[in-house]
DNA sequence: GTCTATAACCCGATAGAC
DNA sequence: GTCTATCGGGTTATAGAC
């Protein structure tokens, strides 16, 4: 509060807080500087003062996203069995994907820290290797990591995109999961 | 041309033709009618004639991505060996979405015939699956269909999204696609 | 730090003239 | 089939008051 007449009325966590709602109920090609105003009964270049631009404003949700995301791995990567690590951060990929569309897209977007030595996709890329290692070794494993992320996020895509029709998506990610985790039985270390 | 006042300056092959290079150029986010309409010399309103709206012309524009992938795949897949093919086949999809990100990614947009019996979603879908048939089986041949292309396309999201980083794509594909050919000799028909 | 007001663009879509 | 004109909406961004 720089002078009495005109007190602050938000702050960053409260425009970051509305912004993440209005992405994931009407996707982030609707969010606008003067939606988020109005709904915190502002005027639209008071935010102007906490964010740069939209860009700004979207890359830090981007970041809010991932952290979301890993959150929601972490929780599925409880248990003893490193295949069944696996298995339960696969499907909690795919679950969040599909319950948090808007904000799974905003997961592969640019960040706010550009030059800084650890995005926040690394959070989740590091936390994935350390499961994937216990399979197939420390040598092997960022290939691996990279081809499970891989298959999760295109079969994301794919259903999200509506092409799999009649085929039924479970079937299909019970086949690609058990052929990546054989594989890694067939050549461990 | 209905009179003599103003005969036909376009139709609507031609404003798809200059469509297409504009998103292929700025992306999907930057079309507009009036861009269109401005690099044709023509009045904005010109084009309704020929579109509903502009929704009707990003899904004509679907369409045709589909289609020029489509061809990209079957140019890769002229070879006798089965397996030669899917590499073949894998290897274009790569190429085509790094080539044409843009136009990459309309192919995975509703097109036009909603009601159609055949979207053009299923041509590539169908031709995919004619050679993962050759190596998997009819039976196993769809769901190994969806594996690929969810391995592929997501290759394709990481590696725009870039955070792929030091891990080399190139490495990370051949991996996967071992495994998803390896997948198909050990459990054969 | 927020306000009002305004500027300077962008866009899709429509109405009516020719 | 294309035109001009316009409506109604969006956006980023700035200036100056309080």
């Amino acid at each position: 509060m720089s002078t009495m007449s005109y007190p602050s009325k938000t702050d960053r966590q409260t425009i970051l807080a509305v912004a993440m709602d209005q992405v994931a109920r009407h996707g982030i090609n609707k969010l606008a500087v003067r939606s988020v105003a109005a709904e915190l009964g502002l005027a639209p270049n008071a935010l102007y003062r906490y964010f740069d631009n939209l860009a700004s404003l979207e890359a830090a949700l981007a970041d809010e996203s991932r952290t979301r995301l890993l959150e929601a791995l972490k929780a599925a990567a409880g248990h003893q069995d490193p295949v069944a690590n696996i298995r339960g951060i696969a499907e909690a990929y795919l679950q969040f994907a599909r319950e948090q569309p808007a904000l799974f897209m905003l997961t592969l977007r640019p960040g706010l820290a550009e030059t800084d030595t650890e995005p926040s996709h690394m959070q989740s890329w590091i936390f994935t290797l350390e499961h994937v290692a216990r399979l197939y070794g420390e040598a092997r494993a960022p290939e691996a990591t990279v081809a499970l992320w891989a298959f999760l996020h295109g079969m994301t895509a794919l259903e999200a995109a509506g092409v799999l029709g009649e085929t039924k998506p479970a079937s299909s990610f019970e086949f690609g999961l058990r052929m990546w985790i054989a594989a890694a039985t067939q050549t461990a270390p």
